[in-house]
DNA sequence: GTCGTGACAGCCACATCTGC
DNA sequence: GCAGATGTGGCTGTCACGAC
């Protein structure tokens, strides 16, 4: 068996053609009369008791050498073959079905760039995954054609016309069954790549970042491959159902499916925008309510803590920093040595949508900060840089798993630096810091963006209760 | 005030690199 | 070989801002 804590394989092949990492966990038995109960043990309760408490590594947990040769393996030989025969074949099915599963995953990464080629097409009949390649294929279709010639007819008729149109063809077609042949199915499959193409050019052509686009592909390319028809003949219904069904597999939240919804809305409105489509079947469909959630903020007494944690300069300075100027995590990991003036304690960040404002720290920062560029060898003009060589720039995942790194040695969960930045601003409006003030620091263009962190804190409306009513 | 939309933060699993 | 530090990528969730 072999694999990182928590995931763990029955290999059955003799000759194992992969690298054993020092990252892994291996544990073999010459005799095949018990390896199911070794499978079986490796999975139990008793065993993972002992992986918790043996379990090394702060980032990437794992087992080490001695850990592993030390399992207490509760073993009585006769026993485990007449276990490991009970259960053989129950194993096997297992392994089986695991082995049927990559087939089938394999089977669909094949598959994928074919669909969207449109050298393969899927039936009407997902429920059952039916592929049918290269082959004859047939779909019913009346509702679409009808929509279809809606659509052409729109720029020729009015309201009125385009509804008694649609009503006449809907009644004569009502005993009448239209096929579509396979061959208008490739020819779809391939407009509705040329028409995604497009929108997400148009979109570039906007100012929207590589990752919005390729979030944007992404998304609408599982639905279009998922629904497998045309665009034009893609209805409200086809679209909520998707939602519906992708909500249930992936058990994603409210907020999720909602972004989606946006991604449609956005994609179908250019689509009638551009008159390949007379109406946007997203319309109908409204925004998901979400729940709205009090954010939390950090105590003085945690940010103390925070800071007496911190193991090197580097982690002070940045906890410093964060929590005296309020910046993004996006902007600190942005900024130059020469972007700080230690004479004003000020700095210029180059924030959200590419605007520059001044950002000011206290003295501990002052002081701190450059505790830490006094000690640094390297001659990387970043202000904040790895530990180690070659000291390259820190990232914003760096940031985030260092600082919740301390967060979690000193039991504090969910620390992240947006958390700074939180706190920041509900400590300033606390001490009544104007609100326009607040506005500037963190750069908020919109004041009723600043006024969603006036909100936060509950104690405000319990002290104003007491004071004014109490 | 609400909605639509772009950008970015948060989180997780895993990979890679480095020093000891 | 061990253990920590940091990076990468995908997905989910939230923030921010302009338009209506």
């Amino acid at each position: 068996m072999i694999g990182t804590i928590g995931n763990k394989y029955f290999v059955t092949e003799k000759n194992v053609n992969f690298a054993i990492k020092n990252m892994a966990l291996l544990k073999t038995s010459k005799s095949m009369y018990i390896m199911y109960f070794l499978w079986l043990y490796l999975s139990s309760w008793d065993y993972k008791h002992y992986e918790f408490n043996a379990i090394s590594g702060s980032i990437q947990k794992f087992l080490s050498l001695d850990a592993m040769r030390n399992i207490p393996v509760p073993f009585n030989y006769d026993i485990a073959v007449a276990f490991n025969k009970q259960v053989s074949n129950i194993c096997r099915c297992i392994t089986n079905l695991k082995e049927e599963n990559i087939q089938l995953i394999k089977q669909r990464n094949e598959l994928l760039p074919l669909l969207m080629n449109g050298q393969a097409v899927l039936n009407s009949d997902l429920a059952v995954s039916y592929i049918i390649y290269k082959d004859v294929n047939i779909r019913i279709m009346k509702e679409n054609i009808i929509q279809a010639i809606v659509a052409k007819m729109q720029r020729d008729l009015d309201c009125r016309q385009m509804a008694q149109l649609k009503a006449v063809l809907t009644s004569e077609l009502h005993n009448v069954e239209i096929i579509e042949k396979e061959e208008c199915v490739y020819q779809q499959t391939q407009e509705n790549e040329q028409f995604l193409n497009s929108f997400i050019s148009a979109k570039k052509i906007e100012g929207c970042s590589d990752k919005t686009l390729a979030y944007y592909r992404n998304t609408i390319e599982r639905l279009l491959v998922t629904l497998s028809m045309a665009i034009c003949h893609i209805t409200t219904s086809d679209i909520r159902t998707y939602l519906s069904d992708y909500q249930e597999e992936h058990q994603s939240s409210k907020v999720t499916i909602d972004n989606m919804r946006r991604i449609f809305s956005s994609f179908f409105a250019w689509l009638e925008d551009e008159d390949y489509i007379a109406k946007s079947p997203v319309r109908r469909i409204h925004k998901v309510k979400t729940d709205s959630l009090v954010k939390e903020v950090l105590s003085d007494e945690q940010l103390e803590q925070l800071r007496d944690s911190c193991t090197n300069k580097r982690d002070l300075a940045i906890i410093d920093f964060l929590s005296s100027t309020g910046i993004r995590v996006g902007e600190l990991v942005k900024l130059n040595r020469e972007d700080i003036d230690f004479h004003e304690r000020q700095c210029v960040v180059f924030g959200k949508g590419n605007k520059e404002r001044v950002v000011y720290f206290n003295a501990r920062t002052k002081l701190h900060l450059q505790q830490y560029l006094n000690g640094r060898t390297d001659d990387n003009p970043a202000l904040f840089v790895s530990l180690h060589s070659p000291h390259t720039r820190l990232t914003i995942s760096g940031v985030e798993v260092r600082i919740r790194k301390l967060g979690h040695t000193l039991s504090m969960p969910k620390v992240h630096p947006h958390k700074f930045r939180r706190t920041l601003a509900t400590m300033a409006i606390d001490k009544g810091m104007p609100i326009e003030q607040v506005q500037r620091l963190l750069g908020h263009v919109r004041i009723d963006t600043t006024l969603h962190y006036a909100i936060v804190n509950q104690n405000n409306v319990k002290l104003a209760h007491k004071k004014y009513l109490g």
